[in-house]
DNA sequence: TAGATTGTTAATCGATTAACAATC
DNA sequence: TAGATTGTTAATCGATTAACAATC
């Protein structure tokens, strides 16, 4: 029942999938759900859910009912902070960073990128979707300036410390990592390491073992 | 002592991190490097790392020396299969599609995205880097024909379930999505989620949090 | 009422961390 | 030898799952 603070990690990525279930319920009308239902669905533990569902519900459920959607909807995406914008810039104007600057889709999440940098004197200047790309140089002004909170990383692995720091410098307090590399933040920040290699060579594993046999 | 099987999610999901952290020491013309080295610079448990090298290193360590550090980053990329190419499709060529496409920085990791799909006739038959876009409705003969192994999904979450039936239909093996929705797949195929809105919740939270106090 | 579903307490499981003998 | 480091066995921790009483 909403105790706020202990949503565990493993419990915040099953969250998405409840959201957009949920909504697909929504979608077709219907008023109220119940845990063992969302379960079936998405292939998850009854108590699990029942446990995620307690700990984002601000009002509870009712047995034998279940959870009203749109209520349970509203309180998981607040939980989620989905609503509560929040300003980014993204460092790194390669391909994977341009990518995901033209990439809106993550406005849905609260997360607004204001500005884009790089080092490479060609796309200085230049206008991404409507994001303009700035010299690298001036990261922690413009942070601080603009009281900017979330920095994205996509530099190489190799420059990634460097822009981290710079990041930190300008104020951000916390930090999406795509590059494969660890960064050394101070305990305040918030490091989000996002690890797409790692994700590629499970993949790549199960693969490999299945093809052996 | 690199026992193949039994790599825990959790392992797989550091090893990016000692491969970089090894490249490293490598171009610094180190030779040996002990766990507990690395487990300083990147901040992890001493045991921890102990037991990660030993469950892909074939040769193990030696006490008081550590481990060779060519010869263990050999055994970790071939334990994450970087140079065992897996050809690729990629379904969903919007931005977030086009991005993943045209970064190249997978193939380092063994993706080959041989083609995208789209239902969107302005992108068939168009280019991107050099990877042609098809139309969708011929996904499941393609991955037939080009033996494809992993199908890589950025469409809508409303259109993921669909397009990942061709997939699996086409007879990928496995399955990387980046539709924030759950997915309906036989067990012998192997689903990774690749869950950036849930990075960006855990963010936002922590954000929330801080600011509150 | 009977039965489904909730919230919660207890048991299980897996991964992390600690302890320690073996080795170089 | 002394001390660092390995590999391994045992203890701890956290998350998942099972069990069950309370409720509608």
């Amino acid at each position: 029942m909403a105790d706020s603070q202990k949503i565990s990690k493993q419990a915040m990525h099953r969250m998405p999938y409840y959201v957009e279930c949920l909504r697909s319920l929504a979608a077709e009308g219907v008023v109220t759900v119940s845990a063992p239902v969302v379960a079936e669905k998405l292939k998850l533990n009854e108590v699990q859910v029942r446990k995620d569902f307690a700990a984002v519900s601000k009002s509870g459920g009712r047995a034998k009912i279940g959870f009203p959607v749109q209520e349970l909807l509203k309180d998981m995406e607040k939980a989620l902070g989905y609503h509560s914008a929040n300003s980014a810039v993204l460092v790194g104007a390669g391909s994977l960073g341009h990518a995901l600057v033209s990439y809106r889709g993550f406005e849905e999440y609260g997360l607004r990128i204001m500005a884009a940098f790089d080092t490479q004197k060609d796309l200085i200047g230049t206008v991404i979707g409507e994001v303009p790309v700035y010299d690298a140089a001036g990261i922690s002004d413009y942070c601080q300036e603009h009281g900017i909170r979330i920095g994205v990383i996509t530099v190489p692995a190799d420059e990634a410390q460097e822009v981290c720091d710079m990041l930190v410098k300008g104020g951000v307090q916390g930090i999406w990592n795509f590059a494969p590399t660890y960064l050394d933040v101070p305990e305040t920040i918030l490091l989000q390491n996002e690890n797409m290699a790692a994700s590629l060579a499970i993949l790549s594993r199960h693969l490999r073992e299945r093809n052996r046999k």
